[in-house]
Formats: structure tokens, sequence, C-alpha cells
RNA sequence: GCCGGCGUAGCUCAGCCUGGUAGAGCAGCGGGCUGUUAACCCGUUGGUCGGUGGUUCAAAUCCACCCGCCGGCGCCA
């Protein structure tokens, strides 16, 4: 069964030219004699027209019996019609069923929230999914194509893991063959092992925590692009995030325009132009604190902070050199400053909050060693990390970029879920 | 983990405050319709009211505990 016209072609098509169309019978209404069918396929929806006396008996009877999302072959006249929508349909000469649907089709109009996720794997035939599934297919693309052509290496790395990337108690356990392994949370350090020898390096695989995070803007299981440079300090990882983000959302803009158009959406290159304005904490501390929030200098932003913070800007924007307290023990501390890392944060605006963390890494070894001392964590937990300090240690950089956080904020999804062809939350391991 | 909301027909919800043993729309089923777009019109089926315990002559309704889901916080991408 080959298929040689998809739904887009049909639209394409000289009127009164014969096509045959595979899909997937989305609504139905019939008005006697004549039936409308919305035929879907993975390229759009077009109307088609049985009718009586027009199409073969057997045709119009299978019209009549089958139930929605049933698989058919339907061969036609290409017709212009203003009445249709796309003001395209196609007359049914003869419509063969290739796979009824055994029950009615469980997602209609009205169906609430929790039941579409119990259904995901039905929902997911719906073109809104089926949109943002493609746009995020590109945005990957586009990042990948991007690293490639300016020498960064893809690397894969390892999803077992044996210690935390921040110390923090967010991991997954796994039963290791008797033995005690975690889910990982980050491949940070293992791209900082790999940038001794690759250089420039980017993963793009999942990262999961374990915090019960009921928000919307939370995964427990998301898409993790990171990248790790030798080499690079604060400033060249900042430039990089800026071109990269702005590279992203550019290639949306003219890559994924007729997608965009099927949830009504527009994204506009300009949204994300370089520069990026750049605050650092304690300026952005005077900026809280001048809109009457109370929080004292070394207390991390929470969101309602964020949020107000990112009402200020128009355009992503850089929040950098933390408070070493608020922040992991790994990150650079500022050598004019110590109290402070060399950090940066990539915020989206309109409050849709933290889309890329990252910053400069410490490669002193006795620096390192007294961080996570510091810290009170184990340096038993960091003995290979720790070892690569020993060995031709160099400066480095990297960050990380969620990938379903960036859909949500360019997509303005109403929760980051929408982002996920399988969400996983909290409360969601099914389907 | 903390705070708030919700759980009633296959789906979406009303009824709960003020206790008297359950209702609408959609879907389904039967019939009609040659231009609909969540088609429409007529008829019709469908419920251990999340669970357990308590108060009461009587509980979907009041009380307690539990479970599930949704959102906010903390945490972060």
């Amino acid at each position: 069964m080959f298929k040689k016209y998809y739904v887009k072609d049909a639209f394409l098509s000289e009127e009164g030219s014969e096509i045959e169309l595979i899909g997937w019978v989305r609504s139905k209404r019939r008005h006697g004699r004549l039936i409308f069918l919305d035929l879907r396929d993975s390229t759009g929806v077009i109307q088609v027209a049985v009718k009586q006396g027009v199409s073969d008996s057997k045709s119009f009877e299978n019209a009549l019996e089958i139930g929605l999302e049933s698989a058919v072959m339907v061969r036609g006249i290409i017709k212009k019609d203003p009445r249709a929508h796309g003001g395209v349909e196609l007359h049914c000469n003869n419509l063969k069923v290739l796979g009824p649907s055994l029950e009615d089709f469980p997602i209609r109009k009205g169906v609430g929230l929790k039941f579409l996720l119990d259904n995901r794997h039905l929902h997911l035939r719906s073109p809104k999914v089926v949109a943002i599934m493609k746009i995020r297919s590109i945005l990957m693309d586009i990042a990948r194509r991007w690293l490639r052509d300016n020498g960064f290496i893809e690397i894969n790395c390892p999803t077992f893991i044996t210690a935390a990337v921040e110390g923090g108690a967010t991991l997954f356990n796994v039963e290791y063959f008797g033995r005690k392994a975690y889910l990982t949370q980050s491949v940070q350090f293992y791209q900082e092992a790999a940038i001794y020898g690759l250089e420039k390096v980017y993963s793009l695989q999942p990262s999961f925590r374990a915090e019960l995070s009921r928000t919307r803007r939370h995964l427990t299981e998301f898409w993790h692009l990171e990248v790790e440079m030798a080499y690079a300090e604060l400033e060249d990882i900042m430039k990089i995030v800026e071109v990269l983000v702005y590279t992203m959302v550019d290639g949306l803009s003219r890559e994924a325009r007729d997608i965009l158009k099927v949830l009504g959406k527009e994204i506009k290159s300009e949204m994300a132009e370089p520069p990026y304005p750049r605050v650092k904490y304690s300026e952005a501390l005077q900026i809280l604190n001048n809109k009457g929030v109370q929080i004292n200098w070394g207390e991390d932003f929470g969101a309602d902070e964020e949020r107000i913070l990112s009402k200020e800007f128009e355009k992503p924007f850089f929040v950098t050199n933390y408070p070493k307290e608020a922040k992991a023990f790994y990150h650079m501390l500022d050598p004019t400053d110590p109290s402070v890392c060399l950090n940066a944060d990539l915020l989206a605006p309109k409050g849709y909050g933290e889309i890329v963390g990252g910053g400069q890494r410490i490669h002193d070894y006795h620096l390192l060693v007294e961080r996570i001392r510091e810290n009170g964590l184990n340096i038993e937990d960091y003995k290979w990390y720790v070892d690569l300090r020993r060995y031709g240690s160099i400066p480095h950089s990297g960050f990380g970029l969620g990938i379903e956080r960036m859909l949500w904020w360019l997509l303005e999804l109403p929760h980051i879920r929408s982002a996920c062809l399988f969400p996983r939350t909290p409360a969601r391991v099914y389907p």
C-alpha cells in the first residue's frame, strides 16, 4: 500500500483531477443521501463529500457505517468549493475501509484535561498536538544544526549514575543489580570530562527530577540540551546562549510558520534578538527592593520574584553573579568578589521564567575540594569529577537549556506538559 | 513536603450553603434530512453521587479520616 498523495497535496491539486487519499475520519456529518467526512492525515484535514449516486453504493454504505477515527482510503475528484474549509473538497467516488474503529472514539469536543491526558495515546492524533510535535522536532533540529556548524560534537551520556550533580535529594532511585543508582538530572559532569577529549560538546537527552513539583513549568522527565566548552569563560558562554537561542527562535519563525498557524500562533525573531539585557543578582535585588519586595542579599529568587523581574523585560534576559550560597558547589567564584558565582541564568519574559542555567565551572583542584567541603558534601561521591582537575585542568563553561520550557514560552502553552508527546509529571507515568 | 480547589451518567457539569433516596447538555441507540463545519430535527437508553466511618427517622448534601486529580509554593530546565 503506497501512499501517493497526502492531504496537503490535495489542496494543491488541479480542480477535476482524480486522487486517492489515505487517512482517518476525524468527523462525520450525515444529511440523508449526502455525507461529509473530515479526512485527516499527518499533513492536514480535508472535507470529503460522499453523495449517493456519485460514489458507488458500497462506498456510500461504508461511509454511513464507519465510526470516527476509522482508517479509510478515498478515491475521488478534487473540487474547489468555498463552503468547505480551505476552499477545496474531495468528491468521493470510492471509499474503502482499511481499519474500522471497533468502538466509539473516546476523544470528543468538550472532554476535560484529565480525560485527554489519560487518553494521550489517542489524543495525539489531534492537529494541535501534531503541530506542537512538528515544531518541537524543528526546534531540536535547528539547535543541533547550529551546534554542529559551530564545531560542537554531540555526545551521549549515561542515564544511570551514582552521584548527584546538585547534591540535593532530587534524584530517582534505581535498583542496579543490588547496588544503588540514580537517574541523571544533568549530564554536565560527564560533559566536563568529555571536553578534555573533544573540547566543544553538546548533548540532547532526557534529565530526571524527582521533585514533587506541581506547577505548569515542571516535568519529572524533560529533554535537556546541554553544552560544555573548553577554555570558555562566563562571557563566552553567555554569547553562545544568546546566539543559540536567537537562532532557534529565528529558525522557528521561518521554518515553522505554516505549522504555527494551526495553533493560531506567530513567532517573530525580534522577540529574541540579541543582545539580551544583563542584570547582576545585586542589581536584580535593587529592582525588587524598589518594587517593595522584601528580600535580603543571599536569598535566592523565588517564583514570585522571577515573575516580577521578568515583567521588566520584553526579551529574554540574563541574571548573573548569584551569591555562592544560592548556587551549586561547582560554580566558579568571581575573582573580583568571591561571594558571588560566575553564573548566568536566562529568564524568558512575561513570567515564563528560567529556560537556561549555566556558567563557568571551577577548574582549580584545591578550590573545588574546598567548595565541596563547604557545602557539606562527601568528597568520595565526587571522586572522578575532582580527578578531572588533576590533569591539565583548564577554564571551562557550559549551560543547560530546557527544550519543553522553551516551547512552553514560545508557544505560550498553558502547561509545559503540552510540549511532550507523553508527559511525565509526579502524578503521571501513564500512558 | 506545605497551602487551596475539585471528585455526581461514557463525556462536560448543575444539585450540596438551607438533609427528604438524582437532573441538564453532549455522546450512544431508533427514525428523518443533498451543503454541513462541535450539522440539525423528533424519540429514547443510561447512575453502588471517589472510599470508609460517624451524626440523623432519613446523607450526593452535615462531620472525620483516607484515596485520586488539578493549581500555587519550595526546588529547578
